[in-house]
RNA sequence: GGCUCAUUGGUGUAGGGGCAACACGUCCGACUGUCUAUUGGAUGCCAAGGGUUCGAUUCCCUUAUGAGCCGCCA
């Protein structure tokens, strides 16, 4: 054994005992005729002492560990005289009588401690070094015991866990696939599925009726800080249930993390159609730590000889509590902030309300005292409130309007990490207008069932059609998505129809589900969370890279192994594919 | 595909048309109670290529790499 004890777990009961430790060397402190060393594992950091006094060939071999060197401590526990009240150890330290260096160390390019000198780069360079700081193993413990509970929830529930394959066939809708190529079958790929999406549909044909797998998911696409090439989700169907039960399942599923992970109770969640989070909250992904809730202000501002709002398909605007006394540089941040190019608003108007009862606006030239209370009435201001109002088209004035709330809540700290607040957004619409390519796309995916009630307006106006569809929101950011499926082969060529997808391309597509669904598939319905965005969150981090062990970079390169690389010519020959890339890239 | 920013020692930053500053680390030395020990000394030529200039690390262009964003991500 070459340790009785780690280095987290010495408290003062162990005073007196003989113990062995083994970790690395954290740093050491020579002073005089003494040398302390920190060791360091997982569990924490223990201080060992040397003595010249004692042993002078001893201590002066501790002396010369180096940062990271892998050792081996026997010795003694003592209670320290100067104790260290920042250190869980820090009551005793052990008194070393025999040391063993199992591993020297060259010296790491950054200093392995949670307030690292490193920067992003050579710490993904090291990544290795990186996962041994304590705050990169926070966060991947949080992430194993987040998955522990979600098993043990999900298997109290009844459900199984069931792999699916990774060498799957293209499909064509949602994100580019990753492909591998077939050397049995030349000439043709497999893909890395997005989501095992129609295989656990196939599961629930099959019987299974609970299913759950926290699986990897590839897409081609991209990246951004919370997004990785490959990702991880808790994918998830149940057979003969309706949206509601999905709904309560998982909402337990995230009451049952919160309890056991973070010790918090969460109420009833929340529920909001899609239309109410458009219309108060310009997202369908809410932030609702904060109010702030859009007011649409178009009879009160408009046709008051206002050309822009008159001009305008919507009047909306959001009420700042206590922002009166924003100064002219502040206001000119907030309009600099929403003529961002990536917001890409005109302009934004203000109306100050004064602590007297009176109003400033930016907009005193058109509207008078009278008109701007009616405002601040409508929106429910008191005086030292300030109204930040938008203006044009609708979707895009509620867009605008929604990046300058969460700024806006941002700068009031509104959104405190460790405020946690869930909310399902229901009734999301079946469809979307694909302006590229001019036609009609499943929101969600093709096997979403529209509610029954909009069915006749899958003719008329697919754009209002409505799916059983529900989006699980964790403090503005998706954590989860679902919805029931389409179990009736007429209703899904309808959908098909619908998508402009003619049968011979559905059934060349998706006739493997199809032809299942023709043998007694029962009603089912389903959802994925986002794991590793949801570990971020419940770490109070924004980037899921911290919570993944081995990420990928912005340009899904591997930085440490080097990923991407070339491969052999005889890789390309055996696989029948040649490379075209022109001759500069080549490098 | 587009936009923005960055690239200075082992690491993190500062600087600025002629001398590169600070901190940490590392190495050598002093010190018997430290725990960001203290203390004396040592340690870099500014991502690459091209241009402007008497002179470039500094200004300009290109490339590469990285970070963030828009598009994209059912």
């Amino acid at each position: 054994m070459y340790r009785t004890h780690n280095c987290g777990e010495l408290r003062m009961e162990h005073a007196e005992q003989q113990v062995n430790l083994a970790g690395w060397v954290q740093r050491t402190r020579e002073f005089g005729g003494m040398t302390f060393v920190d060791l360091r594992d997982r569990y924490g950091i223990t201080q060992l002492v040397f003595n010249q006094e004692t042993d002078k060939e001893l201590c002066d071999r501790a002396g010369k560990l180096g940062r990271e060197f892998v050792i081996q401590a026997k010795g003694k526990v003592m209670e320290r005289s100067n104790k260290n009240p920042n250190l869980p150890t820090g009551d005793v330290e052990l008194i070393v009588s025999e040391l063993n260096i199992l591993n020297a160390s060259k010296t790491p390019p950054f200093t392995v401690e949670d307030d690292t000198d490193g920067g992003e780069d050579v710490r993904m360079k090291y990544r290795f070094l990186d996962l041994r700081r304590p705050q990169v193993q926070q966060n991947i413990m949080l992430r194993h015991r987040i998955a522990q509970e979600v098993r043990k929830y999900l298997d109290s529930q009844g459900f199984l866990e069931i792999e699916t394959p990774y060498l799957i066939r293209s499909t064509p809708e949602g994100a580019r696939d990753f492909v591998v190529p077939s050397r049995m079958n030349p000439g043709q790929f497999y893909a890395l599925p997005q989501s095992p999406q129609t295989f656990k549909q196939l599961l629930m044909v099959a019987g299974y009726d609970r299913y759950f797998q926290i699986v990897r998911c590839f897409r081609d696409e991209d990246l951004r800080a919370d997004r990785q090439p490959e990702f991880t989700q808790i994918d998830c169907e149940m057979t003969f249930v309706e949206q509601e039960d999905i709904l309560n399942t998982f909402e337990n599923m995230m009451r049952h993390i919160m309890k056991y992970v973070h010790n918090i109770e969460i109420d009833k969640v929340p529920r909001m159609t899609y239309a109410d989070a458009m219309r108060l909250y310009g997202s369908d992904k809410p932030d609702i730590r904060f109010g702030m809730t859009f007011v649409e202000l178009n009879d009160v501002a408009q046709n008051q000889g206002f050309k822009v709002f008159d001009d305008a398909e919507l009047v909306v605007g959001i009420c700042a509590e206590g922002c009166a006394s924003y100064t002219r540089k502040q206001l000119d941040g907030l309009t600099d902030f929403v003529k961002r190019p990536q917001i890409g608003a005109k302009g934004l108007v203000y109306v100050k309300c004064n602590e007297d009862g009176t109003f400033k606006s930016s907009v005193d030239k058109f509207f008078n005292q009278e008109q701007l209370k009616t405002w601040a009435d409508k929106m429910g201001a008191k005086a030292g409130d300030l109204l930040l109002v938008i203006s044009g088209v609708k979707e895009k004035a509620r867009k605008q309007l929604n990046e300058l709330r969460l700024e806006i809540g941002n700068q009031l700290g509104l959104r405190k990490k460790d405020d946690y607040k869930f909310l399902w957004v229901l009734d999301f619409p079946l469809l979307e207008w694909a302006e590229e390519d001019e036609r009609w796309v499943a929101r969600h995916h093709p096997f979403t069932s529209p509610k029954a009630e909009d069915f006749d307006k899958m003719d008329t106006d697919p754009g209002e059609v409505r799916a059983n569809a529900y989006d699980m929101v964790l403090n503005g950011t998706e954590i989860g998505g679902g919805s029931v499926r389409i179990h009736d082969r007429g209703l899904q060529e309808r959908v098909f129809e619908l998508l402009g997808m003619p049968e011979e391309e559905s059934v060349e597509k998706f006739g493997f589900l199809m032809g299942a669904f023709e043998y007694g598939a029962p009603p089912h319905a389903g959802l994925a969370f986002g794991f590793d965005r949801l570990c971020s969150l419940l770490g109070g981090a924004d980037a899921i890279r911290d919570f993944i062990a081995f990420p990928k970079n912005n340009s899904g390169r591997d930085v440490m192994i080097d990923a991407p690389s070339k491969i052999d010519a005889i890789q390309y020959e055996e696989l029948c594919i040649k490379s075209v890339v022109p001759e500069k890239e080549e490098v």
